[in-house]
DNA sequence: CATTAAACGAGACGGTACGTCTCGTCTTTGC
DNA sequence: GCAAAGACGAGACGTACCGTCTCGTTTAATG
């Protein structure tokens, strides 16, 4: 879930990665993504705020924007076990995503990450990587069982249908800035079977 | 369609608004906005590139966000008048964005647009207003023309329908970054009649 | 007194300059050089204060620093009839100045006076055409006098002698910042008559 | 002899101040200055041809004055030690103005720097200080030893004695523009002592 | 242990851009 | 045709950040 650099060659002298550091640097991110948004969120700001030296995040990411998607994955918790019903299954994909909105400033780390993501080289990249592993498989395979028991069409388009589940919540969190309910997902879920039923 | 503070007091001593100089921002900051997108967009480059004065730009633009804003409305054409059947006069309303979203470079500058309106007050304030009346106020009332004539379900939520139908739109200029391609105002137009039918 | 381009064509269509708006704007031009100072004066600053256009400034004078230089000589009054004895009658030559020295503003305009006369070419010609004017000449008379009557050297240098004689006033006005004195002339004169007497 | 704010910290976290940035920004300032005097002056001139930032200017000079005052007091040598007759001893403690003031463009740089003291608050201040180091301190000894000896009156004012030595330099290099002839000092010092002479 | 290499905080540096202010010119409207 | 009003291109103001680059200090594996 991380993006960042750390592919810890154990045996090096000298010390290691502060985690203390990260962990204060992805903090200030959040705080300042929610404070100030993409365009005028600043790393000096980070640093001062994290006690941390430019340096070091320069060190550790690739791009300001790599950053801000670190500090909003970070938020985002790993799915439970899917369900058992169709409309279950697919909600809980996005659960995590939904539980990220709803936390304190949730909200506003998200809409910062995916600004950066549609900004910035690394920070796309980053983003949709998450996406493939978290989302996009997953999703597959559930899509893809429920083809095989004629729940849904089968020529479904997995991408459209990402698309249809997420581009809504991503419309609110930007766009109408407006709660992110309880039960969203499960509703998403709902419309996309409907959209993609076979009857 | 427009943002700034053109309010023409029409009777004034002095040279009034140079409408060249208008027109010439707007381009640059369009060509800009392709270029650089959001964050690193910059008034400077705008400025330079369309023969201006910042001084200009901040005279008549509350922010360079609603600027971007003003920028991207501008190749928003009008809507054509609304078909006969549901799907079409659905579809009619967000065709344009549609229209927009394929000319030359017009995903660029929607997405900074939109990103402008997530980021900046002013920008947020011209953009709403703008659904407001192209989009809104258009789909209230096809959809209770629709509801009446049991259509589609008469306690719809008329800001969910327009998440679910913008909200992919969005998702795909902004995350995806995929091409729009034609006819999908009416596939969104299906599927939200679709999501929100009686039967 | 005055260095504009009033060269008054008397008779010509239309309606002549406007003397209102002159004064109005050379006390203005004072107003600023005492609360502002040369380099930080401006004239924009100036039109508003006066409630003229900046176009009436640009019309009448070659530049800013030919008005504020302007706006300096007009404080200076014209010189009373000359003494007796040689001191006084030297004096009587300073005397203006040190009495516009000691007017409210007068400090602080001629301070930025003289600076303009410095930095600014036009500014620079208009002094040093007063000077010639009311000082130099006037000067030369009072030397070649005191010369023919031996009193002082008759090898004496001008240039030198209004250098050693306005030297110091400058000095004080620009440097020292400390007030002029009553009989400051008077003072100054004695200290150059001691400089240049034939004992 | 310098006004900027490098009260050294010798022992710091991060690099020190550069030595090659400071000369080189004092190097362009005094060209500066030659070209442009001291209301068209700019910094952002001077940093692109020092080849330095803004901020690194505005990090060690409180105001662009008072670094103009410091390229100018760095043109001015140190006093040779004093002569033995009166004059040369007066003489002596203004010859290095009168070096700078015959240097290459010594003679703009000096115009600037007395402007800059003139209009900038901390300029002002630094050009006192240098003042009272340099001139004022040394000249009230050598004054006192002096009156002592009863080769001048021994209710000398001091500032009115540095007034009368230091305004005709001024007033030449200001606004006579002229050029400061070899033993300008020395004439001045002999003036004054007439002036002060207990004969 | 002492050495040594990396990570860290602090922060100076050359730059770019910010949003504002001023310059000198030009244009429109009213007297 | 003069004057007020004020828009305009140009560019400097002083500040904030960018990403890079020393500095000294701290920490951990190696010799």
């Amino acid at each position: 879930m991380s993006t960042d650099a750390s592919v810890k060659k154990t045996s090096r002298k000298g010390p290691s990665r502060s985690e203390e550091s990260r962990s204060a640097i992805l903090e200030a991110t959040r705080a300042e993504l929610a404070e100030s948004g993409w365009r005028t969120f600043s790393v000096d700001s980070v640093a001062k705020r994290a006690s941390a030296s430019k340096q070091t995040i320069y060190r550790w990411w690739p791009s300001i924007g790599a950053m801000c998607v670190d500090a909003a994955l970070a938020l985002i918790p790993d799915s439970p076990d899917g369900g058992r019903d169709p409309q279950e299954r697919i909600a809980t994909l996005i659960v995590p995503l939904e539980a990220a909105a709803r936390t304190g400033n949730g909200h506003a780390v998200l809409r910062g990450a995916l600004m950066a993501a549609a900004d910035d080289q690394h920070a796309g990249e980053a983003w949709r990587g998450w996406m493939n592993r978290d989302i996009r498989q997953p999703m597959r395979m559930v899509l893809a069982e429920l083809a095989a028991k004629r729940v849904i069409r089968r020529d479904f388009d997995l991408d459209e249908v990402i698309e249809q589940l997420l581009g809504p919540l991503w419309h609110r969190i930007c766009v109408i800035r407006g709660p992110v309910k309880e039960g969203y997902s499960m509703q998403q879920a709902r419309y996309a079977l409907r959209v993609y039923s076979t009857i």
